[in-house]
DNA sequence: AGCCTCCTAATTTTT
DNA sequence: TTAGGAGGCT
């Protein structure tokens, strides 16, 4: 059992030093403590507004860079000044980790201390799990349950399509997962699911729903729905639990409201039926999760569910300037049943947003490259900017590789936020799987996992001896293989394979439960011992050095936590990787993952229709797919302070094939008054035609300039540094810009030679394809890259082998 | 167990 | 086009 006695939680505690000594007859008498609340100064009138109403339902919406968290930390700190709540109930809920961690990080800082008795500020699934281990025995689980991941239930579901003999083919568990997830969005159990959706899944669906459930008890584990579902459950059933935290969580607190689906609202609409004190922080623009179960209805549906709510409209924006805002405006207003709210800023003047057309996507990129390095420099009008300050937002990731493939032609540092997270990564999986199974034996989805990795010799056939042992015997996969191994079930290679595991695990457990060493070290033990590090060290894929890069990074991440119990029950709720590195970067991001954040210059590229709006969001819902990816269009605006530049091209590679495009029907909606059309230079003869429906009458000094700045920016720098200055005397400024390709088929590579290059390090030239190279890097892998980036080893003072 | 070939699908993603 | 998975073959 783990360590979850937190009913301190709930003990009154000792009020901030700063809250009032008011007495009840007082507090009841309408009466509090005058104190100073310096913090409210900073407020506007409607923010204070907000913060100010503390009693009874408020929603406060909030559009994009109208200090949305300002308000709500403020709201808070007044909550807790006031001595109107006590630190410990106030329930305060976020979507993610990164947004609790930083309500937790400014309330401290409103209030000049620490807030280590908000015990109750989270996402709605830590807090869900908090709960949940208090009452597991409810839906029929222990309070040590544990918390699957996608790719745990992916296989559990499939071992039961397999069970139930669907062809695997046509109906694969990844579906599955997708029918269940979003039935438990809804807060439907299998009895619940309504009778027309039951024919999900080749009519299968709810019956292997309701097996997935079983399941999922016999494991003692649940998966992320379930922790909403479950509380939803016994808060439903059992209503003298519900009253209990009906009664603790005086005031609640939610952000991003338009973000929750019917789980989360129901679960919100229980614990506030009583009082009424919530607070609900959204903006219906920014809507953008609806296709995975998100409600903008909730949102539209405040006032209805709480009577006589109180709605602030925060539309100050602090932002972006009146130009940004403005195209922002104008795209938005082409959407139905918004609430209603226009931005509007003091700040005076700022460029209009800029729009260009391209010829084709590696265009667009090279386009882009140029003027992220003409915004380093500041000859575009303005200071210059750290790439720190700019990002590329595109709607879907494919978009991605034109610009990382140019940018690192160019030598461009970037960064791609999104991607596989750490804790998906499979080294860091199976490494968690050892520490569940040293935690645990009964996990069998852990032993699944690991039972041959590394490679023990233990096949198929060997896994379905252990399945039939254990299930004879009605015992845990470990147990199984206990058997298995004294038995003599199991002969050769594997035999001793799995004894040799069996007897770690054993090991394992026994030095946990004694604490005889620290968790750090017992999880190296584990580690090494289990032959997993060795499995890496021996494995001479190019990514083998990083996952174990990874693997030290996981056992560094334990130090900060007391055991590995605590470690791992966190780790499946939290556990975002920001390495973060100190070398200035553009970010290159989705629009989804952009939501939140802002950026002095901002490039949205690929604004054409059928990729944005994207083709199949239309197909799938249609007009509100539609009115989602136009919310898309207005969370990208809005994330820009002061250079906002949208483009699309004529042609773009899809699947391999050029395909022609049409620009987005998101350009058509911009207001005119708000956007500077540009003219791609005519470097390549370029320039976007008349299907645009542009004018396309561009500023010849514009023009002139980007033709200057090209040999002035820092790619080119660079590039003249990476070729140890050989080129520098015969290209220079003014000189016609195709010398600089041709300049490159000067230099010339055979197969085999080791060369370096700046980003990537050494490596060998495998292959050569024109200027291009495909070159087998020692830390990178295989890459191609344009041999003019590319020096000779041997200049560099490698050694060739 | 490991390698090879064929097939299919191809947005967005937190917890 | 390409990546990843499944199934078959050695």
């Amino acid at each position: 059992m783990s360590d979850f006695d937190d009913d301190d939680l709930f003990e009154p505690i000792e009020p901030a030093q700063s809250a009032p000594k008011v007495p009840l007859s007082q507090r009841a008498m309408g009466i509090s403590a005058p104190r100073p609340a310096p913090y409210l100064d900073g407020l506007n009138p409607a923010q204070r507004e907000a913060v100010e109403a503390l009693d009874g339902p408020v929603l406060m919406l909030a559009g994009a860079g109208t200090g949305k968290t300002k308000a709500l930390t403020t709201r808070i700190a007044h909550l807790l000044n006031t001595g109107q709540a006590r630190p410990n109930e106030i329930l305060s809920v976020t979507f993610t980790n990164k947004a609790a961690r930083e309500m937790k990080n400014r309330v401290a800082n409103l209030l000049g201390q620490t807030v280590e008795g908000m015990p109750w500020m989270g996402t709605f699934h830590s807090i869900c799990v908090k709960l949940l281990r208090r009452h597991a025995e409810l839906v029929g689980l222990k309070s040590n349950f544990t918390i699957l991941d996608t790719d745990d239930q992916n296989r559990l579901l499939k071992q039961l399509i397999v069970a139930a003999n669907i062809d695997e083919k046509r109906w694969p568990a990844r579906l599955l997962s997708g029918v269940i997830d979003n039935w438990k969005n809804r807060a439907w159990t299998p009895a619940q699911v309504p009778t027309g959706d039951a024919s999900a899944f080749n009519g299968q669906g709810v019956d292997l729903y309701h097996q997935y459930q079983e399941r999922l008890k016999t494991l003692n584990a649940c998966d992320f729905g379930d922790l909403l579902l479950h509380m939803v459950t016994i808060f439903q059933r059992h209503d003298d639990i519900l009253k209990q935290y009906q009664t603790w969580f005086r005031y609640i607190l939610v952000d991003e409201y338009q973000d929750t689906n019917v789980a989360q609202y129901l679960w919100l609409r229980l614990l506030a039926a009583g009082h009424k004190n919530i607070c609900c922080v959204g903006d219906d623009d920014q809507s953008i999760y609806g296709w995975r179960g998100a409600e903008v209805g909730n949102i539209l549906r405040f006032e209805a569910d709480f009577p006589g709510a109180k709605v602030v409209k925060l539309e100050q924006n602090y932002r972006s300037t009146a130009h940004i805002l403005g195209a922002a405006a104008g795209v938005i207003r082409g959407n139905e049943g918004r609430l209603g709210k226009e931005l509007w800023t003091d700040a005076e003047g700022g460029d209009k947003v800029r729009l260009i057309g391209h010829w084709d996507g590696n265009e667009e990129a090279r386009w882009v490259g140029e003027e992220l390095e003409a915004m380093q420099r500041g000859t575009r009008g303005n200071a210059p900017l750290s790439l720190d300050d700019m990002a590329i937002l595109v709607r879907a990731s494919h978009q991605m590789r034109a610009f990382e493939d140019r940018f690192l032609t160019i030598g461009l540092p970037y960064r791609v936020i999104g991607g596989p997270r750490f804790y998906e990564r499979l080294e860091i999986r199976d490494a968690m799987a050892y520490f569940r199974l040293a935690v645990s034996q009964d996990d069998d989805l852990a032993f699944e996992r690991i039972v041959n990795t590394p490679r023990r010799g233990l096949g198929d056939k060997a896994v379905q001896t252990i399945q039939r042992l254990a299930r004879q015997n009605g015992v845990s996969l470990v147990e199984g293989a206990r058997i298995a191994v004294e038995q003599g079930e199991i002969k050769g290679k594997g035999g001793k394979g799995l004894a040799d595991l069996v007897i770690g695990l054993d090991r394992w457990h026994k030095q946990m439960t004694e604490e005889a060493d620290t968790h750090v070290e017992l999880a190296e033990m584990i580690l090494d011992d289990s032959g997993y590090t060795a499995h890496w060290m021996n494995d001479k894929t190019p990514e083998a050095p990083g996952r174990l890069e990874n693997l030290k990074e996981l056992v560094k991440a334990l130090e900060g936590f007391e055991n590995l119990q605590g470690f791992l029950e966190h780790v499946s709720l939290i556990m975002d990787n920001e390495s973060e590195n100190s070398e200035e970067k553009v970010t290159i991001m989705t629009l989804h993952a952009a939501k939140g954040l802002e950026y002095p210059a901002v490039f949205l590229p690929g604004w054409e229709d059928g990729l944005f709006p994207s083709q199949r969001s239309m197909d799938e819902s249609g007009l509100k797919g539609l009115e989602e990816e136009r919310r898309l269009a207005y969370v990208g605006i809005t994330r820009a302070e002061t250079i906002c530049t949208i483009s699309f091209a004529a042609n773009r590679l899809v699947y391999g094939q050029w395909q022609s495009q049409l620009p987005s029907r998101f350009v058509d909606e911009l207001p005119e008054e708000h956007v500077d059309v540009l003219t791609p230079p005519g470097l390549y003869g370029g320039g976007y035609g008349a299907a645009s429906g542009m004018s396309g009458v561009g500023s010849k000094i514009e023009e002139q300039a980007l033709r200057a700045d090209a040999y002035n920016s820092p790619g080119w720098k660079r590039m003249q540094e990476n070729t140890g200055g050989k080129l520098r005397a015969k290209s220079s400024p003014g000189e016609a810009r195709g010398l600089v390709i041709d300049m490159a088929a000067v230099s010339s590579f055979t197969q085999g030679n080791r060369v370096f290059h700046q980003k990537f390090g050494y490596g060998t030239v495998m292959g050569i394809e024109g200027d291009k190279l495909d070159i087998e890097f020692d830390k990178a892998g295989a890459k191609k890259v344009i041999s003019k980036f590319i020096i000779l080893a041997s200049e560099a003072g490698d050694v060739p082998f």
